[in-house]
DNA sequence: GACGGATAAATTGTCAGACATTTAAATGTA
DNA sequence: TACATTTAAATGTCTGACAATTTATCCGTC
């Protein structure tokens, strides 16, 4: 584990990197001991707030669990699909919101990514999924769900759409993504109108992929596409109309 | 912003969970300036070094930045793509190489993801991005090129692919998860018998996406994945038989 | 010998205060 | 006005201490 040169930057920071390296590269194994904040402070040469600034940069990245007591220490953690997926939606959320991303692209690259997926689902959905897709259309259709209830509705539709391709990896780069553009969605989401449609469209999803047809499946999912874009843009002029 | 109950976590841990909440919420904007440590110490009720911590763990995850002198302090910082990318890589990464992922399923998820950029990169492709897969295969066909330079080329190779789409959000998500399973594609390559073969694919790929085919983009992908599941099999085989 | 409780040790969590460093504005001077 | 100096505010770092927590050990009792 090297030192820290003349470097300008934060000591701290530079404490994190080189321990963040040796966990990336292997060199620290899932749930071994890092030495105590003491040690390293001895080692690096630093005082123990500076050690500790960086033991909490790194569990702020789940890269490593801490606890007290004799025996106690920081960990090297092994990163869940859980906590994988909680960093990428904080991410993924912060990015589009902060980016003036537009509409249109986020909802290509959303849809895009959902067809990717259609494939393998077709292929390996299973009643589990199948179930969870029929539950949620149905719960969509009641008349009295909020417009919160709905867009949760709506995640948790697409999600299982994307689980049915019984794949983690598949599932975990999807789930984050089509969450985090939910809020985008949202917005669009919010009229009684529009539902009836989109119960519509995820019932012949749902559809085809029970048939374990493919193509059928993508195409509904093309036309959800080009509907969520219409509707998007009918928002977006009415907004333009309302401001100006 | 609120205060913590009689929590028994961490106190930076709150404070940081708080921050983080405003901010994702919005009532902190992109470069605003958060109050002073000593501020934060005052509102909170706890000490500085607390404070800190709880800085920098929003540090790490890229949500503020800071600045020294006068006038300086913790702002809240836009997350650039660039950022977000290098979130996204240690994640999925780390996610990859702790979990025992199987090279079949890590090897379906990158292609199934690939192959949702080609119908729009069959589209938009530019001179530009076919330049760039060009010239990558031009590399990859030079004989004294060493492996890490070829994997490197290969990565690359994929990357003009997916920003062929020309939509930063699929870039973003599609980028991080090539860059991530590279490490398990690498022991695969790491013979001089299969360049010739993913030479071919790839050269297969840049054409058709010159001549906007994407049907037969598509399917030279799907072949240079089962090829890659191949190669990804025998190599697994041979290293059982070392092994036993 | 076995069990249970007090004790000790190690480690992280938190605090207080101080000093160093950096940066930009305010001030003073030619 | 232009430039150098001072000043103030903020983060970065250090020292030392105490609190809280958890495990292992020791010891007495049955």
């Amino acid at each position: 584990m090297k030192i820290d040169p003349d470097n300008k930057a934060d000591l701290s920071a530079q404490i994190a990197a080189a321990l963040r390296e040796e966990i990336v590269a292997g060199r620290l194994i899932v749930d071994e001991r890092l030495p105590s904040e003491a040690e390293l402070a001895d080692h690096f040469e630093v005082s123990r707030p500076t050690v500790r600034e960086a033991l909490k940069r790194l569990a702020a990245q789940s890269l490593i669990r801490t606890a007290r007591g004799a025996f106690g220490g920081a960990f090297v953690n092994r990163l869940s699909y859980r906590e994988a997926y909680g960093q990428q939606i904080t991410t993924s959320t912060l990015l589009l919101s902060m980016n003036a991303i537009s509409f249109d692209v986020a909802c290509e690259a959303r849809f895009a990514l959902e067809r990717a997926c259609t494939p393998l689902a077709a292929l390996r959905r299973t009643p589990d999924t199948l179930a969870t897709m029929r539950a949620e259309i149905h719960r969509q259709g009641q008349p009295g769900l909020t417009d919160e209830a709905f867009c949760a509705s709506d995640v948790a539709f697409h999600r299982a759409l994307v689980d049915s391709a019984g794949n983690p990896v598949l599932s975990y780069q999807l789930a984050g993504a089509v969450e985090a553009m939910q809020p985008l969605m949202n917005m669009i989401t919010f009229t009684a109108r529009s539902r009836e449609a989109i119960v519509g469209f995820h019932t012949r999803i749902a559809d085809a992929l029970e048939r374990h047809e493919d193509g059928a499946a993508q195409a509904a999912l093309s036309e959800l596409e080009a509907y969520t874009l219409t509707l998007g843009r009918d928002v977006m002029a009415a907004r333009a109309v309302a401001k100006g």
